[in-house]
DNA sequence: ATGGCTTGCACCGCAAGA
């Protein structure tokens, strides 16, 4: 099974890129983040005349998450959860569905906007409570892997220039914190499993022609349970879709299970 | 130098992203 996660910045600008992707990747499970519009304008249709069922929790012009699963995959409807449970959220950040025995969670961290702010506290806040809610989850699902956009930068060599970076939103040792404490749950970075080139970034600024200079930071992830991990053979980020026409400004990034 | 694009909303310039 090719699981893959993607932050699309907007499905509706960056819906025929996701078709085109899936076909050309052969991923059987995306997970999708800031999907920018409300369940009533979402591509359902179109993804399943393409052969993928779609689960997804949306809002209005920001936030939207979903799980897009290739046709023949099982998935039991009643698994399906919305948003971290007990945490009272108007932005829709979180979807989780058990597909084929494997609990997938489709994940938009905060952005946080910068240390000290209202919206860095809020991040934290939600950082807590995703953190509690995974404790019972990996309880229940062995098989776990959580893939998102995580808007933060684990180390400092996720950061193409990690000076300049310092102490920012994205890096600081709270965020890193947090991150670690994921870990600290018995989860595994896949990315982080293989030998990896060097200045491989998810994410390029649209300004400063960032993405033509490499100035990228690696904030996309996928984390698996050590059961998965055990299968995964492959993780890697996609480049290619960030030099398409109107690109999403993050890269896709799939790991290969078993 | 805190901008530089891109998107959505709404109809103009602003909020938000990271």
């Amino acid at each position: 099974m090719k699981i893959a996660t993607w932050n699309v910045n907007s499905l509706k600008v960056r819906q025929q890129h996701v078709i085109d992707w899936l076909a050309s990747s052969g991923t059987d499970v995306l997970c999708l983040q800031e999907l920018k519009l409300p369940d009533e304008k979402f591509p359902r249709a179109e993804l399943e005349a393409i052969g993928y069922r779609s689960f997804y929790v949306g809002q209005k012009t920001y936030n939207g998450v979903a799980i897009l699963v290739r046709e023949g995959l099982s998935v039991d409807e009643s698994t399906i959860v919305r948003n971290i449970p007990g945490f009272e959220d108007p932005q829709q950040r979180v979807i989780a569905a058990t597909i084929e025995g494997v609990r997938i969670i489709s994940a938009y961290f905060p952005n946080g906007q910068a240390p000290g702010t209202e919206k860095f506290a809020y991040k934290l806040r939600w950082l807590d409570a995703l953190h509690d809610w995974l404790t019972t989850e990996m309880t229940r699902h062995p098989k776990l892997a959580l893939l998102g956009d995580y808007n933060i930068a684990p180390e400092d060599r996720d950061v193409h220039d990690p000076k300049a970076w310092e102490g920012q939103n994205l890096v600081s040792p709270e965020e890193r914190a947090a991150f670690v404490r994921l870990i600290g749950l018995g989860l595994l970075d896949a990315f982080r499993q293989f030998e990896q080139q060097e200045k491989i970034y998810s994410w390029w600024d649209y300004r400063m022609m960032a993405f033509r200079r490499n100035a990228g930071v690696r904030i996309d992830h996928i984390l698996l349970s050590k059961a998965l991990a055990d299968i995964c053979t492959s993780c890697d980020i996609d480049k290619v879709p960030r030099k398409w026409e109107q690109p999403s400004d993050h890269a896709p990034v799939f790991a290969q299970l078993s």
